[in-house]
RNA sequence: GCCGUGGUGGUGGAACUGGUAGACACGCAGGACUUAAAAUCCUGUGAGCCUCAAAGCUCGUGCGGGUUCGAUUCCCGCCCGCGGUACCA
């Protein structure tokens, strides 16, 4: 009988369908495993080869533990809200929902082919009222609470209000923040609601604040520091410009250290960790407070390296530094003033292209704490405002930037450590003997570093302090396709709210939970609302009720979403807790590495927060994360000159790219073509700067489906298939065809270079797809999609399909199985057990294909071997392995077997290799027993035949034994 | 620049804690079956040398050193690719 892979997978597909196969509940029986894929945003273009990559890795996974006896939660959902349905809602008028749901229904179907064993029961949506119900009850509770840095934990906002009640908030203790009010206990009772309010606003961990956002005109729309790329959007590459606006924040700082800490006990690869690591950029430091010269402030800078105040030679703040205005005199207003324009003038992409080094003076000096020497302050704006207080003290000795802006300024550059001992060593390695550092003089600069700041603190002019990079994270967008915000602002023309401030400052208030869901409101227009505001602004009944019109950002349905499917369809908890405590947390988490410092960076901390709050068992969401890499496309390039509209075949191409240069080596050429005289007609003679030399091309993307193996167009269909170029000429030919160029590049429909994979299952079923997919290599790795290698795994099927039926009958007997076949069998369950645990998948595959191989060669059928054989096989086939276990008589699914065990006895690991090398020169390789004595070892050595002829007939003087294992003799 | 990661045949890729480098697959070449093709099966396939043949030898895991009886694997110094990040004090 034929193996019929289309009838096949449509006969279980649909009976998996019906019996709910993939359906899992809580059992306290087994022990649980959760094996989640990052859920996909469908967008309208559908699924291309490399999207189910890690889909099916995972599957192959959570099928794995399902037959090692685990209860497997394995869902998928769907990150529903997002910019693309919007844009397009946008263009057509269409509502995001109906797009949102078109796509989700051809990934459905897309993702049915495939054979995932998805529980779709769970499924998640997070645009759906009944799930951003949810998204908007936690973001209450980060409203409705603060970090208590004494517990190190979250609480709720009303421990906060009973301790300011208590005991106020006293400058120096630790209830004490930045920029926010210090009060006594009976100052805070006397406050106005308003003014409680406007304090509270500084401890809540979603709060709103007048901050500088990246702002993106093109978009209408504030972006998160990670969808800026060189200040460019991420989507669509618009410039990016930093403007100040209201918005709502997560308090994700007072997670830093532990976000940071954590790292070390997750199962990530390093590459992640780290990314993680720089973005909270945690540095260890001092700040320092200058006296100036003139006047009573004081100038606190951040540095990690106290130990070079010596020096110090001038200063330097960010141009939008508070103390400006006041530290310019009256001489030097002027030239700050036009600095000042210069800087506001200059793009945050002019500013990351060139980095020049500018500056002005302010006029004003401060004060060295040990030299009382003067030090002159400047601006420039290699100083951050955003960073540690924004001012810096300058020790152009030791760091490059300061250095390059002394030596432009002529500000005088002090040496203050002797690094001629460490030749080599850079600044980072903190090493060398301080000088012309007064007291720190001869120190080793680790131990200078520890002595001034012991003195500084002795002196009350600095402290040891942490700063770090990551900002707290933005978390308003002007869009409309995203969950409102469950909060009300003060109404106009209606009695105000206990607590409403002024007009352009209201103060937010909480909607009940019992209020929620606030339903997403249709809206008239889906183009933004104007003055930056959302196109919610253009529902007037939301706005006359008071409404928040911006809506949360993309990552905020993703930073939970792993949690609702422990228990998707509760409509009175985001999941109860008895389900929770079951599933716990993630235990293997695909996905792609691109949302290192996003979603992954945002779902730790909600998943911290919530387990301060109690509502999780655990405090780290996903345990072991796995990166697959991306599968890329390859791109068909066709080459025509300009100025003719003559197609060029590749080879000829590249020839005459090459001209001037081998002009003598392409006159006899073996296309017979007068090279001079192409090149003479096709030189573009305008811009001659930019194109001397140079014939103008044109290399349009080609349609992948019309390239051959071999790069050859399919010139008929690419003349059809673009009109524009139906009248171009094709005469420069190789042997009468023209070959396209290729370059690999991420897979996407304007390059016309996307596999889709229901052709590859339509063509090879998708047992094969996947089987394929695994064996193109490590998962981690990106690579681009070549189905020449798919008739390997296509063959592999066939030939295991024949173990079990001859081209008439079903020939799997029940004759006891050969010591042979038992050994093929035992070191195929191990290796495949151990691989599949490594998650390395394509030996996996292999090992699959050199036990067929075997078992044909032994002309094996016996069932006794091929059952377990086939359990082995059904993670990465499900389907042709369900069909042949019920070939086999077995009357429930195969996803209820047992993945079989290996067992020692039948492997060949029964002896060692010995290597024997003599006097390092020659070597032999002897099999002796496991369990053999050192001197038995020495015997068979010296036994063998080899050794007593390489040593001409002297028995060996010594014997050197490594780990028990090798040997070397000398002679 | 900094951080991370990788570099193995014509190709994708194997190789346990340092132990016969190139598993498995693609491609290619030859053969069997066939009128033929497809499909299937068998053989060969890192480079070079040597031999009628069998056998044997040398070189080979980006480059240069080192440790070791033995290195793709460990150490030092470079080169290149990929990914991230960048006036972060």
């Amino acid at each position: 009988m034929e193996y019929r892979f289309n009838e096949i997978e449509e006969k279980w597909k649909k009976i998996w369908e019906e019996k709910g196969l993939y359906k899992v509940t809580e059992d306290p029986a087994n022990p649980k495993y959760y094996v989640l894929d990052m859920f996909p945003y469908p967008s309208g273009a559908g699924l291309h080869v490399g999207h189910p990559l890690g889909y099916v890795a995972s599957d192959i996974y959570a099928r794995y533990k399902r037959l090692k006896g685990f209860n497997v939660l394995h869902p998928m959902g769907y990150d529903a809200f997002g910019l693309p349905a919007e844009q397009y809602a946008i263009e057509t008028g269409t509502h995001p929902a109906i797009t949102t749901d078109t796509a989700i229904k051809r990934y459905r179907e897309q993702l049915d082919k495939i054979g995932f064993s998805f529980d779709w029961s769970r499924q998640v949506k997070t645009c759906e009222p009944a799930y951003y119900k949810w998204t908007q009850w936690i973001f209450l509770k980060l409203f409705n609470s603060w970090y208590n840095r004494e517990a190190d934990k979250a609480e709720s906002i009303e421990s906060l209000i009973s301790r300011f009640e208590k005991e106020g908030c006293a400058a120096g203790s630790p209830l004490e923040r930045v920029g926010a009010k210090t009060f006594t206990s009976t100052e805070w009772k006397a406050f106005s609601e308003g003014d409680k309010q406007q304090v509270l606003m500084c401890y809540r961990l979603a709060y709103l604040s007048y901050a500088e956002v990246n702002w993106c005109e093109a978009l209408g729309t504030v972006l998160a520091n990670d969808e800026v790329k060189d200040g460019k959007s991420e989507r669509g590459g618009h410039p990016v410009e930093r403007r100040k606006m209201r918005q709502w924040f997560l308090r994700i700082t007072e997670y830093s250290d532990r976000l940071l800490d954590a790292l070390d006990k997750l199962d990530w690869p390093e590459a992640m960790k780290e990314m993680q690591r720089n973005w909270i950029g945690r540095s260890e430091g001092a700040s320092v407070n200058f006296k100036l010269e003139t006047s009573n402030a004081q100038l606190e800078v951040f540095t990690t390296r106290p130990d070079t105040i010596f020096g110090a030679t001038f200063m330097v703040i960010a141009p939008e530094h508070e103390l400006v205005e006041q530290l310019t005199t009256a001489e030097q207003k002027a030239e700050i003033e036009k600095y000042i324009a210069y800087v506001k003038s200059r793009s945050d992409v002019e500013r990351q292209q060139e980095k020049k080094v500018t500056g002005a003076f302010t006029g004003s000096c401060a004060i060295n704490p040990f030299t009382q020497q003067p030090i002159p302050i400047w601006i420039a704006e290699y100083v951050l405002a955003g960073y540690g207080t924004g001012a810096i003290m300058a020790v152009p000795a030791d760091d490059e930037r300061d250095r390059k802006f002394a030596e432009k300024f002529g500000l005088p550059i002090v040496d203050i450590i002797d690094k001629s001992m460490h030749p080599g060593a850079t600044i980072e390695d903190k090493v060398g003997k301080m000088i012309n550092s007064g007291f720190l003089n001869g120190m080793e600069v680790k131990d200078a570093i520890k002595a001034v700041i012991d003195e500084l603190e002795k002196r009350g002019i600095g402290k040891r302090k942490v700063n770090y990079k990551q900002r707290d994270a933005g978390y308003s967008r002007q869009r409309y396709w995203g969950e409102p915000f469950p909060i009300k602002y003060k109404v106009q023309g209606e009695p105000d709210p206990p607590f409403a401030g002024g007009e352009n400052d209201d103060i937010p208030m909480a909607l009940s939970e019992n209020d929620l869901p606030l339903v997403l409101p249709e809206v008239s227009s889906y183009k933004p609302g104007g003055d930056g505001r959302s196109p919610l602004a253009n529902n007037a009944d939301w706005v006359k009720a008071g409404y928040e019109t911006d809506t949360m950002p993309g990552y905020a349905g993703s930073s939970w979403y792993f949690l609702r499917y422990m228990d998707a369809n509760n409509p009175d908890e985001f999941a109860a807790k008895d389900k929770i405590n079951y599933w716990k947390n993630v235990d293997i988490y695909f996905g792609g590495a691109e949302h290192a410092v996003g979603h992954l960076l945002y779902s730790r901390m909600w998943h911290k927060f919530l387990f301060d709050l109690g509502y999780v068992p655990t405090d780290e969401p996903f345990q072991k994360l796995v990166n697959q890499g991306m599968i890329q496309g390859v791109s068909k390039f066709a080459y025509y000159l300009v100025n003719t509209r003559q197609f060029v075949s590749l080879n000829i191409f590249k020839s005459l790219m090459q001209y001037p240069e081998k002009k003598d080596e392409l006159k006899n050429n073996k296309w017979g073509i007068n090279f001079e005289k192409l090149w003479n007609e096709n030189l573009y003679k305008g811009d001659i700067k930019e194109y001397q030399n140079t014939i103008v091309i044109q290399d349009p993307h080609v349609l992948i489906d019309l390239v051959g193996s071999e790069g050859e167009l399919d010139v008929a269909g690419f003349k059809k298939w673009r009109p524009i170029y139906s009248n171009a000429g094709f005469d420069l030919l190789e042997e009468g065809k023209y070959y396209c160029g290729s370059a690999v590049e991420k897979m996407s429909k304007s390059k016309y270079n996307v596999v889709n994979p229901d052709d590859v299952i339509e063509k090879h079923g998708a047992d094969c797809f996947r089987m394929f997919e695994m064996f193109l290599g490590p998962i981690e790795q990106s690579k681009p999609w070549d189905d020449k290698g798919i008739s390997g795994v296509s063959n592999f099927l066939r030939k295991f399909w024949r173990l079990f039926y001859d081209d008439s009958r079903f020939k799997v007997v029940d004759e006891a199985p050969t010591e042979a076949e038992l050994k093929v069998l035992h070191k195929h369950i191990k290796k495949v057990t151990e691989d599949i645990e490594k998650l390395s998948y394509n030996t996996c595959v292999s090992s699959f294909m050199i036990a067929t191989n075997e078992l044909n060669a032994l002309n094996s059928s016996k069932r006794a071997i091929l059952q377990p054989l086939l359990v082995t096989l059904a993670p990465f086939a499900p389907f042709i392995t369900e069909e042949l276990w019920a070939a086999l008589g077995n009357k429930e699914s195969i996803h209820t077997a047992a993945f079989p065990v290996f067992e020692q006895k039948y492997l060949v690991e029964i002896s060692h290799d010995y290597g024997v090398s003599i006097n390092g020169k020659v070597r032999a390789q002897i099999t002796l027993p496991l369990d053999i004595s050192e001197e038995d070892a020495k015997a068979q050595v010296l036994a063998l035949e080899n050794v007593m002829k390489w040593t001409n007939g002297n028995p060996p003087k010594k014997f050197i034994f490594v780990r028990g294992r090798i040997i070397n003799v000398v002679v």
